[in-house]
DNA sequence: TTTCACATTAATGTATACATTAATGTATTC
DNA sequence: GAATACATTAATGTATACATTAATGTGAAA
C-alpha cells in the first residue's frame, strides 16, 4: 500500500510480522490499550525477537503501537481528541489531494475503480450490509488519494485512515444511515470530473467537515473514550 | 524532537545510532543517493549491526534513506519533484496550522519564543549570515508549528522540514536576499496575535505559495537535479 | 510498623553466530 | 566463442546468547 511490499511477495519474517501485527490492530484482535511483552509476541507469530522487534519499531512510526521500555509494546488506544486531531488533518489534505486531482485529469481507467467503489457503497446500503459499506468507503478514499499525484500526501492519508480504523468501525452501528456520504462522494467525483479544483477541494472539505462533526458528535454522545 | 528521545538522555545505541545518522544526512555528510553497507555504518558507529538497523528502519519510516535489500543503505536523494510534493504539503499544512493557532489564543510567553526566532532571522540578515539566517527561519517554523495543538500535524511538518533541509541549504547561497519572509513571518504573527485565524492562514499560504514558487524556479534555473 | 539498602529478577538492549539468498565468477559444453 | 549450469561469495535475515537495567521483593534497623 505505501511502502510496505505486497502481501504476495513476503519473503521476510520481518514484514510477515509487521503485516500480520498491522492487520491484527487494525482489525481490533487486541483490546486497545493492551500490552505484550517482546517474547509474548514472538510466541504469538512463531518466530525469535529479532524480526517483531524491527515490525514494531515500524508500527510505532505509524502511530499504531507505543514501545513501553520495560514493559512491553502497547496498542495504542484512539481517543477523541485523537479523532479530532486526524479528522482536522483529513480535511486539509483530501482537500487539497481533490484539487490536485481535479487539476491532472485523471484518465478514465483509475477514476472507474473510484466509481466502482462509490457504486458499491450505495449497493452495500441498499442491502443493509454496513460492513461492506465502509470497506468501499474506504475504498472510495485510499483509491482517489492514489490518483493525487504526491505520495507523500497519499501515505500519509493512508495512515491516518489506518490510525482511525478502528473508531469509525466502532461507531458504524451507532450512527445513522450513512446516505449522505454516498451522494457528496458523486458531487466530489462530479467536480473532479470537470476539472474544476477549487470545487472539488470545497466539495471535500464539506463532506470531511461533515462526517467529523458527526462521528465527534457521536463518540461524545456515546461516551466512546478509548477505541 | 518529534517522538524521538530527547539528546540529553540517550541511553541505548539504537536512539545514539538514530539520532547521529538523521544529523548526519541532513546535514549532508552523506553524499545524497550514497550507498552504505550496515556493516560499515556499523563500524562508522562503532557498534554492532544490531542498533544499526533499528535505527535505519525508522529513518526509511522518515523519508531520509531508503533499505536496498543486499545493496545496503541509501541515503535518499531529493529531487525538484520531492521538493514540489513536500512544499505543496507544507502550504496546505503550515495554513491549517496557523489558523489552529490563531484560533487557540496561544499564551505569549509561548508566543515569545516564536518572535524571538523571527527577531534572530532579522538580526543575521543584518549581518548578512545566510546560515545562520536559515538556523532561525527553521527555528520560527518549529516552534510555531509546536503551537498548533495537534500532534500529528506537528510531527508531520517537521519530518517535511527535515526531508527538505539540506535542498534548502543548498539553494541558500543562490537566491537573492530573503528580506521578505521576514517581514511576512511578522505578518502571519500579527494575524495570529488578533485571532484573525482565516487571516492568519491566508498569510501562511501567501508565504509558502511564494516560498515555493521561488526555490522551484531556483532549482530550475540551477540544473540542481538531485540534492 | 516503616523505611532504606541490597539482592533478585525479568525484561529489554546488544553482540554474535548462523542460515538464507541473490549476485558474481568459473568451468564445461555446444 | 557463447551460453548455461554450478560453485562461490558476500550481504542480509534470523536466532540466540549475553549484558544491562529498572522494578520488585526481602531483610534489617530505627
Amino acid at each position: 500500500m505505501t511502502s510496505s511490499p505486497s502481501h504476495s511477495a513476503k519473503k521476510s519474517l520481518e514484514d510477515a510480522a509487521y503485516e500480520r501485527l498491522k492487520r491484527e490492530i487494525i482489525g481490533n484482535h487486541f483490546a486497545p490499550g493492551s500490552q505484550m511483552l517482546e517474547t509474548v509476541l514472538a510466541a504469538h507469530l512463531s518466530m525469535s525477537r529479532t524480526p517483531v522487534r524491527i515490525a514494531c519499531v515500524r508500527l510505532e512510526k505509524e502511530g499504531l503501537v507505543e514501545i513501553l521500555p520495560r514493559k512491553g509494546v502497547r496498542v495504542l488506544p484512539v481517543s477523541p481528541a485523537d479523532m479530532r486531531e486526524i479528522y482536522a488533518l483529513l480535511t486539509a489534505l483530501e482537500a487539497e489531494a481533490a484539487a490536485l486531482i481535479a487539476a491532472d485529469k485523471p484518465d478514465e481507467a483509475a477514476l472507474n475503480d473510484v466509481r466502482t467503489a462509490g457504486e458499491d457503497m450505495a449497493k452495500a446500503l441498499e442491502h443493509g450490509d454496513l460492513e461492506a459499506w465502509a470497506a468501499a468507503d474506504d475504498r472510495f478514499h485510499r483509491t482517489l488519494m492514489a490518483l493525487c499525484g504526491n505520495r507523500r500526501l497519499r501515505d500519509f492519508v493512508n495512515t491516518l485512515y489506518d490510525q482511525a480504523h478502528r473508531a469509525r468501525l466502532a461507531t458504524l452501528f451507532l450512527r445513522q444511515r450513512p446516505d449522505k456520504s454516498t451522494r457528496e462522494h458523486r458531487d466530489i467525483l462530479r467536480h473532479i470530473e470537470k476539472g474544476d479544483a477549487a470545487g472539488a477541494a470545497e466539495a471535500f472539505r464539506r463532506h470531511r467537515e461533515r462526517t467529523t462533526d458527526e462521528l465527534l458528535d457521536l463518540l461524545d454522545r456515546s461516551r466512546l473514550r478509548h477505541l
